[in-house]
DNA sequence: AGCTACATTTAGATCGTTCCAATCGAGACA
DNA sequence: TGTCTCGATTGGAACGATCTAAATGTAGCT
């Protein structure tokens, strides 16, 4: 049987026609479920259909209905637990809603985020989520983008100044009302020489976290001391290397608000080296609740960011704009939740 | 001007040739950098291409041209870390060459699998890098997919019999081997009672794990006892849980070679809240090499299987594939390599 | 029979691009 | 002048779907 034939060429819609006997609209309005076909002729033309294995070519539906049914993804490190995470998030939701995720990942190079945005804004996307590579700007971003499609933005703020009419829609972790929590809990456990360790100052989002550090400091009346305050790359490595740095001065600090769970942890293995048991002599906290926070020694105080919840919202939010593209623009700050653990006990002396 | 006016409908290769005086065929040439068309109307329509803020419609250029310029990956589970990465490197390879990835997370179930793979389908993808579902089966996914559409497999064999004509491509780690390596460097530094721990009998990469240690093992002569094989779900916490089944019999074993990183972790965990020092008291090994291995305390004795660049593998077997639809199938066993760390040393009583 | 109402079907244009074969203009040559 | 090349350009069909407006057939009613 040459049906049974596995190399044939791609069936479309016109084959089913031609065998079926109906015209190709007919077979449209089966494929789409419309109830002004009769009973009869769809069961006919459904049974053409699996017979001969069609698929359905959403490329060529989308041409001639001007839609689309696919959102860019562009991350500036999809190797980060948390992006992956998200990730897993974003491509939960669209699909659900009948939507594919086309994947860019930027490795956060301004370069790459160019070329992956030009690529990916000819594949017509409906619409973008970008978490911008550090130092990406608004302007080059919108260059390249255009204003048609929509775009959300995830993680990070974009450098320079938008236009008026580019209304992009924004998802962002509260940072700094993260580290607040941190440090207020950090003081409500009796420490008062607390540090702010690791990160780099250029990035919005350590920025952001310091502020909220220093905000609960001033408002519990403690001092910063200049030492307190310790840049790292937001590596595990380099972190564990700087670990001395907090304690070249006295006071030394008792505790110390990280940057992330990375740096955290970097700094506890940094504080076991030098015969400081963190959670014991030293209290520790982190930001983003990582799968290894609950598992290390001692278990980490951190917060949680919930990222593949913060992907299932994205998703809902620029699907939300392709239904209304008029609505008003969403600026959402997602709380960043404090897990307590292990890691920030009260201070030794106590 | 109206020309400044940001929000106007997409403006296409038609709009281009009204406005240069040029026909649509010949901007088509110049878009594809054509030799054909003269040096100064390729200048004309290029400026104009850029005023109006021209975007490539490369849907409906595969549409004409009855090709594809996307690759979908699907994976069993985005979010575990090995998997990212791999996803990295396959977006990272496929962008180079100009493909766009469409990302599929399944989370470890069938029913998902069957409904991405059939959503993506849909989008005409040139190829598919899949990495099945646990259980899932080469007649089901041949039957979604169709046999026109090339399919690397990835990480896991499929469950049944595939039909003959239909030869996908295969990507593996080398499993086996590698599990025999860590074997044999226990044995190497002494130890005679070794276990193996850690993941489910119906996994195919446990099995083979598996199979490298009784090969290693009766290779040297050493006898294997029933109470040294213990299953675990393949994540730290359950590992953590199941290590005192190690010890419920006479003679306890000196060393472990685990599923995975996630287990070997999760082991060394188990090991401290019995008062066994991991590194010192009791030998383990890992498999996967997750960043986390490096830094863990002691560090992990583990395999590295390089996930970043087997994403970067994957890519260009599906795209050689894509050049030369003939060409024999691809069965690529990726080897692991065995990465030394403190977790692995000799046993105490040496 | 003539008319309307209703359910079902369909021809043909269309989306934005590429491909093919044909055309055009200008210079070369006899 | 007429024919031939050759470089540059182009009209129109095609890809596989959808949409619109119109056609078809059947039945009911007067």
């Amino acid at each position: 049987m040459e049906s049974n034939t596995p190399i044939r060429r791609k069936v479309t819609l016109t084959d089913i026609a031609a065998s079926t006997g109906v015209s190709r609209a007919t077979v449209s309005l089966v494929l789409r479920g419309s109830p002004l076909v009769n009973k009869l002729t769809r069961a006919k033309v459904e049974a053409e259909l699996r017979r001969q294995g069609y698929v359905y070519n959403r490329a060529a539906a989308n041409l001639r209905r001007r839609t689309s049914s696919s959102i860019a993804l562009v991350l500036n490190e999809l190797a980060n637990p948390f992006f992956a995470e998200f990730a897993a998030g974003v491509d939960e939701t669209l699909g659900e809603a009948g939507f594919v995720t086309l994947l860019g990942s930027t490795g956060e190079s301004i370069e790459r985020e160019q070329a992956v945005l030009a690529s990916l804004i000819e594949h017509g996307p409906g619409g973008i989520i970008l978490s911008p590579a550090e130092g990406s700007d608004a302007q080059q971003v919108l260059a390249t983008v255009g204003a048609q499609t929509p775009l959300l933005l995830f993680n990070r703020e974009l450098g320079g100044s938008l236009p008026e009419f580019a209304h992009w829609d924004r998802l962002m972790l509260d940072n700094q009302r993260g580290a607040r929590l941190a440090t207020e809990h950090l003081i409500a456990q009796g420490h008062k020489r607390i540090a702010f360790f690791g990160g780099h100052r250029d990035s919005s989002s350590c920025r952001q976290r310091h502020a909220g550090y220093v905000e609960a400091m001033t408002a519990a009346g403690l001092s910063m001391l200049p030492h307190w305050r310790v840049e790292t790359a937001p590596t595990r490595l380099d972190a564990a290397h700087r670990c001395g740095e907090l304690f070249t001065h006295e006071p030394a600090p008792t505790a110390a608000v990280c940057y992330n769970d990375a740096v955290a942890l970097g700094l506890m293995l940094g504080l076991n080296q030098r015969g400081l048991q963190p959670g014991r002599d030293f209290a520790v906290t982190g930001f983003d609740d990582v799968a290894e926070a609950a598992f290390s020694t001692p278990a980490l105080t951190t917060l949680a960011t919930g990222p593949r919840e913060r992907g299932r919202q994205a998703a809902q939010t620029i699907l939300a704009r392709l239904r209304d593209p008029q609505a008003d623009t969403n600026f959402i700050v997602a709380p960043a939740q404090l897990v307590v653990r292990e890691s920030s006990a009260p201070p030794r002396s106590l």
